[in-house]
DNA sequence: TCGCATCTGTAGCAGTCACTACATCACCGA
DNA sequence: TCGGTGATGTAGTGACTGCTACAGATGCGA
């Protein structure tokens, strides 16, 4: 196997998933990511296997870069604080790239797809944890994160993904203020 | 052009619409789908024009399905209640599969694709509506409807999305409590 | 009965897809 | 220097894609 071999796969796996991220993993195909990485369709199969593979790695890739994200916010003050923080990272270049493969990933996976509906549980299960946590360290109590964690991040991701479809950023700003009180609410009573 | 054009027109897009609704929208192909339809790609491209078409007018057929539960929901009679029986509604089994082929058309569009992101936008802008004349006929005071619609929309969208992903209804209905009680106490402070 | 418009079947276009067979290359240990 | 292993280029495979050319069928008005 030797070092060059898991360094070259490596440097495939990170170029794959910047090319994902620009691209959409909707409509992948093989050939003209390998020529955007200045490889062929040959040398991706025979470092990852077969397509699947390559895209389950790349959406693990893409996920845990957001998750980088997120686990690096401030602490905030307060509960409400946290949500309104958390509404700015998913408009971090970054996170919203990330964002847009994973729900492309889930939807790809709503009718039992692989490899999307596994990737997409991997993905969901660890940026879930991560929303918990940043509750958590902004003082949310531990008993009650996940249930707030739920509620916040199912609706700002709703509003996320409402964003280039409605197009209406006011509504959806006025909308997280209301979420941000709630959670502080929920957290303290 | 005569009747009979128009009969098999709306039948085959009947057709197409419950071949995609138990299908999904993302690998649609032509052929099976003639197929199944007892025809052939060949008269589809014929009534439709092209394979866009097609899929743009099964999108909105999809969404008007859902629309039509939607707008025949019982009037409740307090906004938690009205938000309790939109989460019932997303899992009525017609509302459940159109909301697949939303997301999924959301989600191919999220880069700008068009058929998709097209048809995501009329589909989301009708939807929207929808779900604010709901809650407004539940006792929801008009000029925030809109507001408090949106949230939760937008919290019972990301919450369904996650469902398959993430599998854990108890969390989701207890998430869906909070909600409710948000909606409430929004409509009448 | 003729002509025209609507409709449909057959066959095939050029292109793309994931994947593979095969040969060749570079390199490293013996 | 030899053999073996990992890495890579070339050139395909058959299957599938949306779409079209063309001929034929059907039915209706004049």
């Amino acid at each position: 196997m030797g070092e060059r071999n898991l360094d070259r796969r490596g440097q495939l796996a990170e170029g794959a998933t910047d090319y994902v991220l620009e691209h959409g993993i909707a409509g992948l195909s093989l050939r003209p990511l390998a020529e955007a990485l200045g490889t062929s369709d040959r040398m991706l199969v025979y470092y990852f296997g077969n397509k699947d593979a390559l895209v389950a790695e790349v959406i693990e890739r893409s996920n845990d870069r957001a998750l980088a994200v997120i686990g690096a916010l401030a602490t905030q003050r307060t509960p409400s604080q946290a949500v309104l923080a958390l509404w700015a990272a998913w408009h971090d270049p970054v996170v919203d790239r990330c964002l847009r493969v994973y729900v492309q990933s889930a939807a790809l996976g709503l009718l039992g797809d692989e490899p999307y509906l596994g990737a997409a549980r991997r993905a969901h299960a660890a940026w879930s944890a991560g929303v918990t946590d940043h509750l958590r360290r902004c003082g949310v109590p531990s008993r009650r994160a996940k249930r707030i964690g739920e509620l916040v991040d199912a609706a700002l991701f709703g509003l996320w993904l409402d964003q280039p479809v409605a197009g209406d950023l006011r509504t959806a700003t006025s909308v997280v203020r209301d979420l941000a009180e709630t959670a502080q609410r929920l957290s303290s009573r």
